[in-house]
DNA sequence: GTCTATACGAGGATAGAC
DNA sequence: GTCTATCCTCGTATAGAC
């Protein structure tokens, strides 16, 4: 199955180019629009007939590229978590590291109020045993999750965060605000700019209601 | 239907007392599996079978108790919210309008916590439009919203919240711990207690993890 | 590797006896 | 108003032609 999606590899270098290029940009297209639904519906609610009709191919050819709706939905998460690492190796290195967290944090909810944040946590859901399954989508969490708790560590010895404060209450506190319904009811209600929502809720994850 | 369960009017007094008790009853019963469920599941994944099965009557007469399923997560957020208002009517008088604000958030959590919150926010689900369909609900949150909004204002007045982050904000802020994923992956770690847990919400709701 | 057509199961809702 | 048995729709997945 094409499920990996590897480059051609280098003892046949371009052997296929053409036809892989080809097949690579349709994948990409699959997963851009199952990225699109799942922030709009969830994973329970996102049907296989809707991807199929909104990428514009059959629905038995979307079973070629991916083996399964779980498979579909682990491929658009694990893209996701590799851009969001590549957000965070692209950061200014003279950032603190508490810029560093509300900048991925502004990331998170920024993408999530453009609608193409494929609602990352949200216990609950069927999907959560598949995702545990997918050694890609792990790979990633894994370097994510220590990457920022690097940053969160240097932050609590640096005083720019609570030294009292466990790092992993910290951490997923980071990691929920890209599924915050906060920003979906500010946003729906209209008085605010998609960038004003983005601030406020940076703002609150970091210093509360209180500072 | 018996759907709205209103108690024997005054007209008729304990004309067919034991045969409403007995209806009042089992419905309770039913409202209080639904919560479970809802808090579990979530509206999507709960199933009509399982509530009927938990319940332990036929599904059928779960029709006959509640029209749709709809109808029955309906009821069963009303009587929450009911339950959420008494708590807030039930406050020492003399705390603090922040203090009531952080005891409202902990009574949120703390039911989260123990798998009896159906749910509250989560944008992303069918329930949402037969949810202000259903007047029982939307009377209930328009005087939970009134008086958290009361609270907030007076906070804000105080000094004991910022003044220059929108009240909207606030509520909404506290909406959404009822249904917050950090209280689930806490619990899922084993490394704390559900009154720690709460504490800890609570406190990087109001002050961050800066304060 | 794309399509049309279809198998199959799950789940919401109902029929009709008691 | 409780039950058993059933209907019907929807959604995942597959068969098989091109």
């Amino acid at each position: 199955m094409a499920q990996t999606s590897l480059a051609s590899n280098s003892a046949t270098p371009k052997k296929h180019s053409f036809k892989q290029q080809q097949l690579l940009f349709r994948e990409a297209a699959i997963l851009d629009t199952v990225n699109q639904l799942l922030s709009q519906k969830g994973f329970d609610l996102m049907t296989m007939d809707e991807v199929a009709a909104n990428v514009g191919i059959a629905k038995a050819s979307l079973y070629k590229h991916f083996v399964s709706k779980e498979a579909l939905a682990a491929a658009s998460m694990a893209r996701l978590l590799e851009h969001a690492l590549d957000v965070m190796a692209n950061l200014p290195e003279d950032d603190s590291s508490l810029d560093k967290l509300k900048a991925i944090v502004r990331w998170s909810v920024s993408t999530h109020l453009q609608g193409t944040m494929p609602l990352l946590p949200s216990t609950r859901s069927t999907i959560q045993s598949a995702l545990q399954n997918h050694a890609p989508y792990m790979d990633c969490l894994g370097r994510l999750v220590e990457q920022l708790g690097a940053w969160i560590q240097q932050a609590q010895s640096s005083g720019e965060l609570s030294a009292d404060l466990p790092g992993e209450v910290m951490l997923y506190t980071i990691f929920a605000r890209s599924c915050d319904p906060v920003a979906d009811f500010l946003k729906q209600g209209g008085a605010f700019t998609d960038q004003e929502i983005t601030e406020m809720i940076v703002r609150t994850t970091f210093q509360g209601m209180m500072g």
